[in-house]
This record gives C-alpha cells, structure tokens and sequence, in this order.
DNA sequence: AGCGTTCATGGGAATCATTCTCACATAGGT
DNA sequence: ACCTATGTGAGAATGATTCCCATGAACGCT
C-alpha cells in the first residue's frame, strides 16, 4: 500500500544518459519495461548502466513526463506521455498504446469516494486488449 | 504485458492449508500481501510454508474467489471478494476496501477500444484514498 | 484395511526486478 | 584550474515470487 508522491520540480544537473533515456522514449510507441530500454539503449551504441536507467525513469515519472504501468507479473513498464491527466488504452500484444480521457470516471470516483468517506482520493483505470495490427498478425 | 487467464473449473484436493488461508481471508477486510498473510497464519497457529500460501492465492484468483492488487511497489495484494465484476474503492493506509461498481465505466471502455480497433478488452479500475478512520487518526 | 497412484506440501535454492553502496567521473560555479 | 555537489556504473544486496524435489496426505480400487 504506497502511494504516488506529489509531482516536484527537482533540479537535476543534466547528463548524456538522462538524454539517451528520454530519446529513447521519444521514438517508442509503447510502454517498456526498463530491463528492454536498457537493452534497446546497448543496441543503439549509447551504453549506460542498468542503475542509471531506473534512476533516469524514475526521475522522469516524478517529473510527470512519462508514465508508469504495472504489469500483472509486477514488472513496470514506462512510456513517454502528455503531461495532463488521462488513461491508456493498451494492446497485450505490443504494448502499443493510446492516450484516452474520460471525464465522467473522474467525477464518477470523486462521488464514490466521498459516498464512502474516504478523502485524498487518486484512481488508476487502464484498459488491455489487442490492436487491430496484432489481432489481423495471429 | 501479461494478461489474465481464462478461470476453469480447476479440479483441487481438499487440505487444511487452502482452507486455512480462505477461512484468514474471510476474517480480513482489506488487501493483504502474502508475505503478510503468510506471517498471520503463523500467529494463530496454522503452521503453512510460504510456496503453499502462494499456491493456494493464485488457486483462488483463478477460481475467482479472491482478487489480486499489484501496489506501486509491485506487491500484490490478496482479498476474499464476491465473484461477480467489481472494482474497488482501498484506503491508502490500512487496506480497508469498498466493492464498487460502475457499469458506465464499462460501457466507456468497451466502445473506448471497439473506436481504437482493439478487441478482447478488459480493463481495471481501482479508488485509491484515505478511510474517515484513519484520517480521524492522524 | 491395505496399496499404489497422484497430487499437495514445505523448505531451501533459484530467479529476477529493483535498489543500494561506494569509488570514480563530471558539471558548474569561483 | 579548483572545489564541491551531484550523477554514474559495476556489482552486491534486497525482497517477492517461483522452482525443485523429497516427503506426506488424499483418492480409488480391491
């Protein structure tokens, strides 16, 4: 049971890894697990430690320029996102992904929150299924 | 990107370890780990290695006669819940929880991903917040 | 009840993502 | 150039979860 924390402007002094990172992000479409984006990055030439990837995602998340996901075997996936709020539609398959809204479900969970005294209240909603691509691929 | 197996009528041998770990999860009102419910069990007596705690949660999950949760860290979360389609409105700092549901909600995701192309869509919604408990408590 | 087969258990090893440690490198200011 | 605070990297440490396998309990049959 942990919670988000709130988003800060931290200063952090630049790097070429932190960079590397978020390009990196920058030309995928999809949520990654930080072990492939380390992966995908020594593939590329641009070596940068495994520790240094987490920190950098990390970093990032708190920031709120990328989003993270957990999977149903608890690994985390990250993506490159707007920085409003909003929900993902994802495929299983390959991890493509879109940005949706729904503003009733934000209203819908404040209701149910304060119906049920519970104050300070965050919701998580993202929807799984196949993309027409992988569905027509097998 | 794992996604949820169909749940079947798995045949299983009766033995006092699964019960012991349902009859816990019936006097429990909250999500908790296993490690945690695993710790219980020892308390009250009920002698259960942790592989069987662990065997026995994800033979319930599949029954369907227990949800899983994955926090922010990753660790998931175990509660004794009704069958049918639910979600869950869980206090942030003692795991206490709501059954709620929301057919709107799955309206919205079901033409949400028939818009997008995706098809064998499922979705998860979960309410995350402060119980009046605890935030009389401080 | 006796017996063999099959499945469940438990404990410790193995796995695997993530975090920690700490010595070294590097950015920025002076 | 020099100092100092901060980022990096390699490997160790952590911690949840799963695997392995020898032992034990349930079922079906007679």
């Amino acid at each position: 049971m942990s919670l988000p924390d709130q988003a800060e402007g931290t200063t952090r002094r630049p790097s070429r890894q932190r960079s590397a990172v978020l390009a990196l992000l920058d030309g995928l479409d999809g949520f990654r697990s930080a072990q492939d984006l380390h992966a995908l990055l020594r593939q590329r030439g641009d070596s940068v430690g495994l520790a240094t990837v987490y920190r950098a995602l990390q970093a990032l998340v708190d920031d709120g320029q990328v989003d993270v996901l957990r999977g149903d075997d608890g690994e985390a996936s990250y993506r490159r996102c707007s920085t409003g709020h909003h929900h993902h539609l994802v495929c299983r398959s390959c991890g493509r992904t879109v940005e949706v809204a729904d503003p009733p479900v934000e209203r819908w969970a404040a209701r149910v929150a304060a119906e049920h005294g519970f104050a300070d209240v965050q919701h998580q909603l993202e929807v799984f299924g196949i993309c027409s691509d992988c569905a027509a691929r097998g």
